[in-house]
RNA sequence: GGCUCGGUAGCUCAGUGGUAGAGCAGGGGACUCAUAAGCCCUUGGUCGUAGGUUCAAGUCCUACCCGAGCCA
């Protein structure tokens, strides 16, 4: 039996539009949950975060109030996630009651346990990173990471007794050497654990824009509030829902956000008495093709929503999982889309559809043959849709992908050795329909091992082959139990895919 | 300044001390069910540089160069 599964993104901080980037992580996400659904129970977490200085500046220069600017902005995102046919099963904003609530109650819990003392701060502050610096740190006066302005700081705050779990971190780290992945990134925690921790000022006197203290003091720093969404959506402490997905089985992150989401984070959820997640994973970013990180501030983002209607949206959903490793940094160009389009969905997979709804269209009307002895073209691919599961729920999605290309080479490559036009010129009916039949059998099994990446084009497919007795997200125990039945009406349509001019040019 | 990861074919990447690989792109061929797709064959590499260890190094060690990142 398989324990309930749960993934989360990081919540997505609304000081702007979302780019390609945002869509690449939460696409994983949905993979994950899609791919475990196919199995058990299942819960995906996204949303947003909305509190702090820099959305609180954001807003004043829009001439709003910040609860007014994210909720305009926040169907930005949502409608993001709609277009890259993203499932989530909940989707949090700090701004909610719900979240505000479980955060105080935190702040309190630690408080009463003496994990949280009244200090004092003095310290550079940089707005736009949300980030404290010493002075040796900054470089002219100013902020060393984005050269703006920093602000100095001098207030009561709270702190969060995180030295207390330097060693039960470093503990936790030397005895789960995968739990921080990839090994980059645990190597540079470690290193930095190693080094020693300070207590970390989590409140802020100096900024209404965030979830008050309790007792008064201020408010809740942006980032401790952030970590909570984890908890929060799911019902932290008494919700069932929490017992039953409390630990994560993942937390995807972007590689820039590791510090908080493995030392700051398990050392809260010790402070409360909870699991730290089982696997934190950071992954790379979407670089453009001279390898600058694409981002909003850097002015070379991608609009995902232009993205997704010339290409379709599980084509770019294909792309980001099969075109680099998951973990490492890619460069992203419509060029590369357009060729993995073409070359793999269009030419590969898409065309492998084509020719084979058509020959049932053109030799059997498009009914589905009664089967012949046995399907020996799939007989080798018999564990493939466990190499599937096992590679995408350890995050190698492109070595899934990898595995299930093999099975459609080989239904193309049996296409060419066996003729089945030649057999239907020469009336040979028994093999024509032993072939077409395990090539709808193959499309079968192609539908719902690549549904969880292409879920709208994998939909398609299932209906035009005319299945309706199941759908093609069942849990695999049952569908892989089963083959398409002869007699089945499946119907030709368009290309699933079709090829791109490669061109220059929209 | 310290540290981490990477540098292998035009591109994206495998490669776990034992004869350098795959896919795509490029070139050629036979075919016609199909989206000029698919199938078969094929060109292409001083494995960043220089040393070292070893019977044997893409792989281990040292230094350096380049790229990205983390920390100070």
């Amino acid at each position: 039996m398989s324990r309930a599964y749960y993934v989360t993104t990081p919540i997505y901080y609304i000081s702007g539009n979302p780019h390609i980037g945002h869509a690449y992580t939460t696409v994983v996400a949905d993979v994950l949950a899609r791919t475990a659904r196919t199995m058990g129970p299942a819960f995906f977490l996204t949303g947003t975060d909305e509190h702090g200085q820099k959305v609180a500046n954001a807003a004043a220069a829009a001439g709003k109030t910040p609860q007014a600017w994210c909720d305009e902005l926040v169907p930005r995102w949502q409608s993001l996630f709609a277009a890259y046919h993203v499932a989530y099963d909940d989707f949090i904003r700090t701004t909610q009651p719900r979240h505000e609530r479980v955060v105080q109650r935190v702040f309190e819990r630690l408080r009463e346990n003496g994990d949280v003392y009244l200090g004092t701060y003095q310290g550079w502050y940089c707005v736009f990173d949300e980030t404290f610096w010493l002075e040796s740190k900054l470089v002219e006066g100013k902020c060393p990471t984005c050269g703006r302005e920093v602000q100095w700081l001098s207030e009561n705050d709270w702190f969060f007794r995180l030295s207390k779990y330097a060693p039960r971190l470093l503990e936790h780290f030397r005895s789960n050497p995968e739990w921080v992945r990839p090994k980059s990134a645990y190597n540079e925690m470690l290193a930095l654990l190693e080094e020693g921790l300070d207590d970390l000022s989590i409140s802020r006197t100096s900024l209404e824009w965030g979830i008050p203290v309790p007792g008064g003091g201020g408010v809740i720093y942006v980032w401790f509030d952030a970590l909570l969404n984890y908890i929060s959506a799911i019902g932290w402490p008494d919700d069932p829902r929490f017992r039953t997905y409390w630990p994560a089985s993942v937390q995807l992150i972007g590689k820039e956000i590791a510090r908080f989401h493995t030392i700051v984070w398990p050392a809260v959820l010790w402070a409360i008495g909870e699991e730290a997640p089982h696997l934190v994973f950071a992954h790379g970013w979407i670089t453009t093709e001279t390898g600058q990180k694409m981002g909003k501030s850097l002015g070379n983002a991608a609009d995902p929503f232009a993205l997704a209607d010339r290409f379709g949206a599980d084509s770019i959903r294909y792309f980001l999982l099969r075109e680099a490793p998951f973990g490492s940094d890619f460069s992203y160009s419509e060029e590369k889309i357009a060729q993995r389009h073409n070359s793999d969905l269009g030419n590969d997979l898409g065309n492998l559809v084509h020719r084979t709804l058509s020959m049932i269209e053109r030799y059997r009307n498009g009914i589905v043959p009664l089967p012949g002895d046995g399907p020996a073209l799939l007989r080798r691919f018999g564990d493939l849709p466990q190499r599937v599961r096992d590679a995408s729920l350890d995050l190698r999605f492109r070595d899934g992908l990898e595995a299930v290309w093999e099975m459609v080479t080989t239904l193309n490559r049996s296409i060419e050795e066996r003729k089945p036009w030649a057999l239907y010129k020469e009336g040979r009916e028994r093999e024509l329909d032993a072939l077409l039949y395990e090539l709808c059998e193959g499309l079968r099994l192609l539908a719902i091992l690549l549904h969880p990446v292409m879920p709208e084009r994998m939909e398609e497919l299932w209906r035009r082959l005319g299945i309706r007795e199941r759908r093609v997200d069942d849990d695999w125990t049952l569908s892989l139990a089963e083959s398409i039945a002869g007699g089945t009406q499946t119907s030709l349509g368009s290309p699933l895919f079709p090829r791109m001019d490669l061109t220059p040019e929209s």
